[in-house]
DNA sequence: GAGCACTGC
């Protein structure tokens, strides 16, 4: 093993030790005053310098591809900048390297593991983590997981004292720093695609730009798209009011790609994008076409239509119209048919016949998430399913809606990627100029906040209103959610964390189901109660192919619990591990075994929370008893999702909030109970009520009674039934109704429980 | 009597 001459203990702030440069290519190099030049001579040496191996034959090969990135050519300005600014926002345009060479440069110049420390480099999704990780830990000729690693949630592909550089999901830096506030074993912390505005990536931003004027010592990168780069400058000019921090940018290296618009606004878009798509067919020369559409079933329907249409085409006119193969793409396709969007285009029918085409008919999935090489032609008719919250009534809902500026921008650069390309905007050039918002409303203030204040909460953000967000999100979001958090009794009347807050806190799961998972122990069911949460954390288990609906809704019933879809849900996730996750069982009934998969890796996850806390396993034997212990338990974290059947239509009015709701057709409950609660209001094409369970009035006022104290109740049938049953609970017991005081038991810690445990 | 834009912990 060759000398290492770095130590983790001692900071180094001077010229590293001396030693023979042809040994140590990092000689003479000071942190974060290191030249182009010195790096790219340490880049030519024949020993890695950081491992202190000799180089592998085909790290000089990768070495020559990276030079011809644009980035490469401008290490030296970056180097610069980042030697003389603490915070930098980099604009790089797709093609331009940054993800994979930023991240070097800055540890060439700042040498984290000479400090014991690590570079992040943040990205929004997994997959991007793992990729680009792989990607750079090939440029840099290691091993991934050694020196360069990964961090997202189920694999944590790092080695604690070798991995300098990582990369990771946002999500998972943010609850790294719930439990480090300052994130001390980062030196230098890169926020990737901060153009995107996830929810995790704008509250890094803000206890960022609030931890670099507490750790002089940290330096930071925000890497966005061009647009949006002022609103990052200005948001960290740290240095005083008049200062932005300074911009570095890099070309794209892409190609042109021509817009069309229409001449008139077009009254039916999927129409109207089928009659393009056809067009391009016929009349352009080869090339690959993707069209943007909002949903499954408009896709599904849209893939059919056109391939009607397209074997018109070819039979009227074999001698030049070629084969067409159109290929759906969202993300509930299993992954083996979402691969079907890399198959080539059909070849000619006749070996001088006219080229065949691919068409890819796709969600937003494709703007972002996915990149499909050889696309030449983009349709775009100019909207999207976007997530929208209603704090009055506290639902989120998607809605087609037109899309920005900027995603018009992106869809349109899908086309360029492999050589010139045409877009087809399905709207008038006036339409784009003077109707689309430049930007996509960040994500902060279309979303239920209830997570997200709980989050901030424990990451010690006191002030949540006055928080320095990129963009605030309305006040009445905030105070719905501190609203659900007082409630659940994770924050206190002051805002303050509670102690059982912090813990619920620590749970990767909605408030309400962390709630009802650490009070289940007391019910003596926490071993159901982690499986029902497990199984409300991950997609539809259910599947329900458009020619089997019958059979389907039959193998479902056979599976289901009258009480209630909870019940229904433990149901399905036991009988899938009786039955040793046999796939035939799984497609017999018609179940997703893929959801089935995630769901046990969520519930093993969280049972690894739960002993951290000493939050004990147990469970009833007697079943009838159970199912009861189980909808207390439901009613201990959903209290505030309880709908009360109004009238004789079966219509049922959400308490408090009175939206009249109808049960989901998926709903297994035999009965319409008077006293239902549930996990989801979804809005399609009329309110409805989702995953719903029976529960009893006298549990509502044991177990919330602060929250159904009748005397907060506006006049109606549900107040009037509150009063009935209050009554005569006091009748029977003698006392004023609730046994324990005003949130028991689910407003504190499990003390009982966790002494019993502490004590064995 | 109907759906599930997309991520993330």
């Amino acid at each position: 093993m060759s000398y290492n001459p770095y130590t983790k203990a001692h900071p180094v702030s001077k010229s590293l030790p001396s030693d023979p440069s042809e040994k140590n290519p990092l000689y003479g190099f000071l942190p974060r005053k290191v030249t182009a030049k010195q790096v790219q001579t340490a880049m030519e040496s024949d020993i890695n310098p950081f491992t202190k191996k000799p180089h592998s034959p085909q790290y000089k090969k990768i070495l020559e591809a990276r030079k011809k990135l644009p980035v490469f050519g401008q290490m030296d300005e970056f180097l610069k900048m980042f030697t003389n600014n603490q915070i930098i926002v980099m604009v790089g345009e797709t093609g331009s390297g940054k993800t994979t060479q930023i991240p070097q440069f800055v540890c060439y110049s700042d040498l984290p593991h000479t400090k014991g420390q690590m570079v992040a480099c943040t990205q929004p999704r997994r997959v991007a983590a793992m990729s680009v990780a792989k990607r750079v830990a090939d440029e840099m000729d290691v091993q991934l997981g050694k020196e360069v690693g990964y961090s997202i949630r189920f694999e944590d592909m790092t080695e604690p004292g070798t991995t300098f550089m990582k990369y990771m999901t946002d999500g998972m830096l943010l609850r790294e720093a719930m439990n480090d506030p300052d994130l001390k074993r980062y030196s230098t912390i890169i926020l990737d695609e901060a153009h995107e505005r996830t929810l995790a990536t704008d509250i890094l931003m803000g206890l960022i730009k609030d931890l670099a004027k507490r750790r002089s010592d940290l330096k930071v990168v925000i890497m966005s798209a061009t647009l949006d780069a002022q609103k990052f400058q200005k948001y960290f000019s740290i240095a005083g009011p008049s200062q932005p921090a300074p911009l570095f940018k890099v070309p794209g290296r892409t190609h042109p790609v021509e817009v069309f618009y229409t001449q008139e606004p077009e009254p039916d878009y999927v129409e109207a994008a089928i009659r393009t798509v056809l067009m391009i067919h016929r009349a352009e020369e080869p090339g690959d076409i993707l069209l943007f559409l909002t949903g499954e079933e408009e896709i599904e329907d849209s893939c059919r239509k056109i391939k009607l249409e397209a074997d018109d085409l070819v039979n009227q006119d074999p001698d030049s119209v070629g084969p067409l193969v159109c290929i759906p793409l969202y993300s509930s396709l299993p992954p083996q048919q979402q691969q079907r969007i890399f198959d080539s285009a059909p070849p000619p029918r006749t070996a001088d016949g006219p080229p065949g085409r691919k068409v890819v008919v796709s969600t937003n999935i494709a703007e972002t998430s996915l990149t499909i090489d050889g696309i030449v032609y983009v349709v775009d008719p100019g909207f999207s399913k976007q997530k929208v919250y209603n704090p009055r009534i506290r639902v989120e809902s998607l809605l087609v809606s037109p899309i920005s500026k900027a995603s018009a921008q992106q869809r349109a650069g899908r086309a360029g990627r492999t050589r010139p390309g045409k877009c087809f905007r399905l709207y008038t050039e006036k339409d784009f100029m003077t109707e689309l918002e430049e930007q996509t409303h960040p994500e902060i203030l279309r979303s239920n906040l209830a997570n997200t204040v709980l989050e901030l909460a424990k990451l010690g953000v006191k002030d949540l209103v006055h928080f320095d967000y990129v963009d605030a999100p309305a006040p009445e979001t905030l105070m719905r959610a501190l609203e659900l958090l007082n409630y659940l009794a994770a924050l206190d009347d002051d805002g303050n964390l509670t102690p059982l807050g912090a813990i619920m806190a620590d749970f990767p799961l909605d408030p309400q189901m962390a709630k009802m998972l650490i009070v289940s122990p007391e019910f003596n069911c926490s071993n159901e109660i982690l499986t029902i949460v497990a199984m409300l954390s991950v997609p539809n288990v259910w599947l329900r192919p458009p020619n089997q609906r019958k059979e389907a809704d039959q193998a479902k019933a056979m599976l289901t619990v009258p009480d209630g879809d909870h019940l229904t849900l433990m149901n399905v996730f036991n009988s899938y591990m009786n039955n040793k996750h046999d796939r035939q069982w799984c497609w017999n009934n018609y179940l997703s075994q893929r959801a089935l998969q995630q769901a046990e890796n969520v519930r093993m996850q969280l049972q690894r929370t739960m002993e951290r806390y000493e939050i004990e396993l147990v469970s009833t034997q007697d079943e009838r008893r159970l199912w009861q212990n189980i909808r207390k338990a439901l009613v201990c974290g959903f209290f505030m999702q309880v709908a009360h059947k109004e009238g004789e239509k079966n219509n049922y009015l959400t308490v408090k909030d009175n939206q009249v709701v109808s049960l989901h057709p998926s709903c297994g409950l035999e009965t319409t109970p008077e006293w239902v609660i549930f996990n989801e209001f979804v809005l399609t094409t009329k309110p409805y009520i989702r995953t719903v369970t029976e529960v009893r009035p006298e549990w509502l006022l044991e177990y919330a009674p602060a929250y159904f104290d009748p005397s907060t109740f506006t006049d109606g049938e549900t107040k009037r039934a509150l009063l009935r049953v209050q009554k005569k609970r006091s009748l029977k017991s003698g006392d004023g109704g609730a046994s324990n005081g005003r949130n028991s038991p689910a407003s504190d810690l499990p003390a009982k429980k966790k002494k019993k445990i502490g004590t064995s």
